[in-house]
DNA sequence: TATTGACAGTTAGTATTCTAACAATTATAC
DNA sequence: GTATAATTGTTAGAATACTAACTGTCAATA
């Protein structure tokens, strides 16, 4: 007889995951933004004075350099952000946050806040100090 | 000065998700299906004695009835699974997996306990048991 | 220094999921 | 019993991320 294979932590990774990212989006949806595009203007806010390039982007948020073309396009055209080639490389484009988005950091990152705290809400301080260093190590091996 | 916004859970849970997602689809990618697919594929036949709808698929995977019917379509038109009106209620479609399905299933349960391993490989037992408990809680309460 | 390869970003086209509006059927309430 | 509400699934159209192929620029090497 087979052994039967089961998936928990697979299964719910994955399932926290989904919950967490409709959450995070509806979370600042009366922003006009989705929860990907207020985490990457966060980013780039805090980063901006080392010269980040979209590649950076890619990296972090771990898409491919497609997806942050057209999600920069997109802010860009908005005016949230702006991207400039530096004058060492013309390869590169530097990105940079607009006054419009600076505005909005404070309030998406409070509802990023709230959802990290019902994450760990029902968690004992012990319980939250464990599963950090789990998903730690999870990540870094991953 | 106001307190710095972090939110080490969320983020770690939205990259382990994103990463564990991306193994996910390469490991059955052979096969001609995503993880997604094959997950439902799974679940489908280990329930199809109890008469499963569309709507217990959207619950289960935490996706809208509109996913479920465009997912459901294309594996219905490529062979993998059919879709029945039951005699008691009209509104309704039964979910049944075909044979070309079944031949897959244990071929990619196998890939998804890979990936599973490679969550866990780098944990205690102890370890596994309350990351288990944890995620288990967070998605109660979630 | 000329060629070759690596790197950064873009475009076109595809796949997946979403929202909103809808149709059809079944359940509930008066 | 009939009107109303809830349930189930579908469609159309939008948003997002993907792959693959491409352009332009910079770095390595021979």
């Amino acid at each position: 007889m087979k052994p039967r294979k089961d998936t928990p932590y697979l299964d719910l990774f994955q399932i926290i995951g989904l919950k967490l990212k409709k959450r995070a989006d509806e979370s600042i949806k009366e922003l006009g933004l989705n929860a990907q595009q207020g985490k990457i203007i966060d980013y780039i806010y805090r980063n901006q004075d080392k010269n980040i390039i979209q590649k950076d982007l890619a990296d972090r948020f771990h898409v491919r350099g497609a997806s942050i073309t057209s999600m920069l396009q997109g802010l860009e055209k908005r005016g949230f952000i702006e991207r400039k080639i530096p004058a060492n490389n013309e390869r590169q484009k530097n990105i940079y946050v607009l006054p419009k988005a600076v505005e909005l950091i404070e309030a998406f990152n409070d509802s990023f806040q709230s959802v990290e705290d019902e994450i760990v809400q029902a968690l004992t301080a012990e319980e939250k100090r464990t599963l950090k260093e789990i998903l730690i190590k999870i990540n870094e091996r991953l």
